[in-house]
DNA sequence: GTATGCTTCAAACGATCGTTTGAATCGTCT
DNA sequence: AGACGATTCAAACGATCGTTTGAAGCATAC
């Protein structure tokens, strides 16, 4: 019989939990297609079938594996946007602000070594770009109230983008997110951005945000004027720029 | 007996290029180890073994796939390198040309349907983070010394940054740049940005370059003194953040 | 025509995949 | 002690994988 994946009440996780982490390790080299249960099981040392009997299968081990870490961060960002949309009164959030709902439990989640660790990260962008159907469907179906929330908010924050647009944008701005953050020394690159250990949530927000923003608020491609693009700005530019770097933007 | 590979001169082609273009449509949406060879020649309508004949087994066939887009594009970018260095003079060549030289061959080649097209940058970027350890290998040991050109170029550019330190940034913006560049709507983002058709390299380098630009002039973490990353930023805010989104940073 | 070299073909190879089975083992109650 | 549900185990299942085989097709040269 397949163990009820609900009851998590008197269970005995050990097993459980080193496939978990075994599976994340080797889906972070290989991907979904190219790890086989049987490197999992190995080198979590269990069994072979303790993964039909604990999950039902492949998909259902992976699936679990990703859950266990995203269902923290997909419900921290819900609950960070209400907070924020709280303390707003009413007033339309700024895009900037709907961007930290964002990123801030991202970050959260992967500084405690307890709800994801270094390889949080790595592990998002990974999740993201892997091509296996089971789980791209398996993000899409879970995640869509989350992602429908995140979409309104960016609705209201950018009422000149019409809708279809925005969907566009959102989907590639997720994709940018993840894939730039994905890479396999996203963590040093961290650290060399911010000198110090603590609080770099702010710094990388705001080295980044700017980069995301402007994409979202990129002029439309069919009503564009030539010249409003290129000319006049919709984010000033950096105070000190003496190079010919314009502002970031795009992916 | 395996067809010789390098011989190209009497070679019926439409074979192999059926091949080439069905292995390139199905490793986009399912990755390396989601394409199995019967795939391949089921849809590009070819016999199972003329893999093997052809390209000497799977390795063969995507490397080779791989290599047809590839090699056009780092022979451009060394060639517009060394361009760049010839109208430089002898005096060292900016980052932002360096970077340069990386960037406009590709959208180049991503423009011109006989030689990539509009897939082409999603080829790049699915390349990029496929995690089989064949394509690994392959990229890091074919364009070897085109990459160690531009590490050159950049060390020229950048003779503050250690070389060892060089070598992960590096490495970390090509990731960001392929991540970034293979988005699934990297095009249509492309058209957001440029109002204009033409010229649009300019545009795209001019968005995306100081992104990475900071990121390789970024501090050194371990001399860090712990102040100096957070006040006295490398790069000034907007003039216009009044809320507080501190740093992007996080996936 | 026959011979020759390149290419394609159907069929099978062994290996590995995810999955299933049924019995053995463990822990916890009565 | 015995009973029972939960878990683990070795072993095998059929399917699919990449690869190989040896013969058939098909041009071109003699």
């Amino acid at each position: 019989m397949l163990r009820s994946q609900t009851n998590e009440v008197r269970a005995n996780n050990a097993t459980r939990d080193r496939m978990f982490d075994a599976a994340e390790a080797l889906f972070l080299e290989r991907g979904f297609d190219g790890t086989s249960l049987r490197m999992v099981t190995s080198r979590a040392d269990v069994n072979l079938a303790a993964v039909n009997y604990h999950f039902g299968g492949k998909n259902g081990l992976f699936t679990a594996m990703i859950a266990r870490r995203f269902d923290a961060l997909n419900a921290a960002r819900v609950a960070l946007l209400g907070e924020y949309r709280r303390e707003a009164r009413g007033v339309p959030l700024e895009c900037e602000r709907v961007l930290a709902a964002m990123f801030v439990p991202a970050l959260q989640l992967a500084r405690d070594p307890q709800r994801g660790g270094r390889d949080f990260l790595k592990l998002l962008g990974r999740v993201y770009v892997d091509p296996a159907p089971v789980l791209r469907e398996f993000l899409s179906e879970r995640y869509a109230p989350a992602i429908e929330q995140f979409k309104e908010a960016f609705a209201d924050a950018l009422p000149e983008v019409p809708r279809r647009e925005l969907t566009w944008r959102l989907h590639f701005m997720l994709g940018a997110l993840a894939y730039t953050l994905a890479g396999a020394d996203a963590w040093r690159l961290i650290a060399a951005l911010s000198a110090v250990e603590t609080q770099d949530d702010d710094l990388l927000l705001r080295r980044l945000a700017p980069f995301l923003i402007a994409g979202l608020k990129a002029p439309l491609p069919d009503a564009g004027v030539p010249g409003a693009t290129r000319a006049a700005d919709a984010h000033p530019r950096t105070t000190r720029s003496r190079t010919n770097l314009a502002d970031p933007r795009a992916a």
